[in-house]
DNA sequence: ACAGCAAAACTACCATGTTAGATGTTAGTT
DNA sequence: AACTAACATCTAACATGGTAGTTTTGCTGT
């Protein structure tokens, strides 16, 4: 006999439902919802909705406007920046403690990522790439072992991660350079030269933000639609 | 003229009020609480204290166990060294960039706080040194002018908070040397040396969670109360 | 065509009712 | 006394209705 694990709530799926929506770019930044049409649509009651939303916004997903109504988060350059640092904070930090807490399983994580990513490269599947640079970064957060900090780290990257699939629709231009990056980071680890790792870590998330701040600086002119 | 800031709704003040219960040390840590209780001694229905409880379980102050109750959260030695660690990270890593950045409001902000510590030292007023001390804390993560880190920090913060109120209730035998690591800190600020002052705030912290340790593995033998 | 303005539609907030699941208690059996 | 199961009680999850504030719409006069 197995123990059950704990069926899911209403609350929980409907906020698993609208998270993968606007993550995965089927609900567009900015973009207006209702909790009675997405109550509708999701054929739940407004109330797991609203339970929901308010936990998706303390994830960064969703702005709630008294009165007015939720919204998909709009990032603007600051919040773009802000949050890249925020990362790039959390990551050099667990990179040191795990540098020397786990060096060997995280160099292994690390190794499989990279691998997954050239894999990926070389079959041009953009979805796997990514899957393998979240893999690679996860490897870093998971190396400290701490759980608070994952959950920090997985309240910034939320966002992050709805950035990147609404501004790079297509594989980047750079992914030559971000390879580099990536080996340039394990060999520092294999190395166990921890500030060697740390600063190429810390190029190679400046460098995203980069990416972030021009392509927003295109887009920013879209208006707002209402999708749900 | 000011613009006029929001009118907090209910589940805001509500949330207000059970957080500052909880981080007073008014309700005891692990202690259950019971939404309808709540919001009969609040004065408030059922639906304010449930998105309350809610808010302050994503803050880490409460944890809430499907179909039989809310709980004030109860910390275990691992989740406390995590929370410290975190904590360090965020504070070591922000005064690096604090620094840089600012170095000029930086400093003035550390000693406003640390002169605050001290005058409350000099009145035996513990409830003012309590104060100070997250003054202090709270002027290094302003210092990166990174809002993202600073909710990051906020939220593990409040846990923290309640530990200290709840274990120290007089003031602490080791003033003296928790003063000397903030002197020692905003020394190697005023020096510029960033590395030394990261490493005098880790060695600070870390006595903190020293400090939670010894505290908590005496008091472990402690049972949960029904407060609300 | 356009500005002003009031009505209507929409929104989240809050209150309250209902329900399924968890726990505590007690009567009944061995 | 020890175990069991029916029962009562308590809980948060969920559904739904009302309300006040916001936005949109559509009419009106110019």
């Amino acid at each position: 006999m197995q123990r059950v694990d704990y069926p899911k709530s209403l609350m929980e799926v409907t906020a698993e439902r609208i998270r993968h929506a606007i993550v995965s770019g089927e609900l567009p930044l900015g973009s207006k919802l209702s909790e009675q049409r997405l109550a509708d649509a999701l054929g739940v009651s407004r109330s797991p909705v609203r339970d929901a939303l308010a936990a998706l916004q303390s994830e960064g997903l969703v702005t709630i406007s008294p009165k007015r109504g939720s919204f998909v988060f709009m990032p603007n350059l600051r919040v773009v920046d802000e949050l890249c640092e925020h990362r790039a904070i959390l990551e050099t930090a667990v990179l040191r403690l795990g540098i020397v807490r786990n060096h060997g399983s995280l160099l292994r994580n690390l190794e499989n990522a990279t691998a997954e990513m050239e894999r990926a490269l070389a079959a041009q599947d953009p979805h796997g790439y990514t899957a393998g640079d979240h893999r690679f970064h996860n490897a870093i957060i998971m190396g400290a072992e701490n759980r608070t900090t994952e959950r920090s780290y997985n309240l910034t990257i939320s966002p992050l991660k709805a950035l990147r699939t609404h501004l790079f629709t297509i594989m980047s231009e750079n992914t030559d350079r971000s390879m580099n990056e990536h080996f340039a980071v394990i060999n520092a680890v294999r190395a166990k030269d921890a500030e060697l790792a740390v600063s190429h870590l810390w190029e190679h998330i400046e460098h995203l933000a980069e990416a972030f701040r021009t392509k927003l600086s295109v887009e920013a002119s879209k208006n707002t639609k209402r999708a749900m």
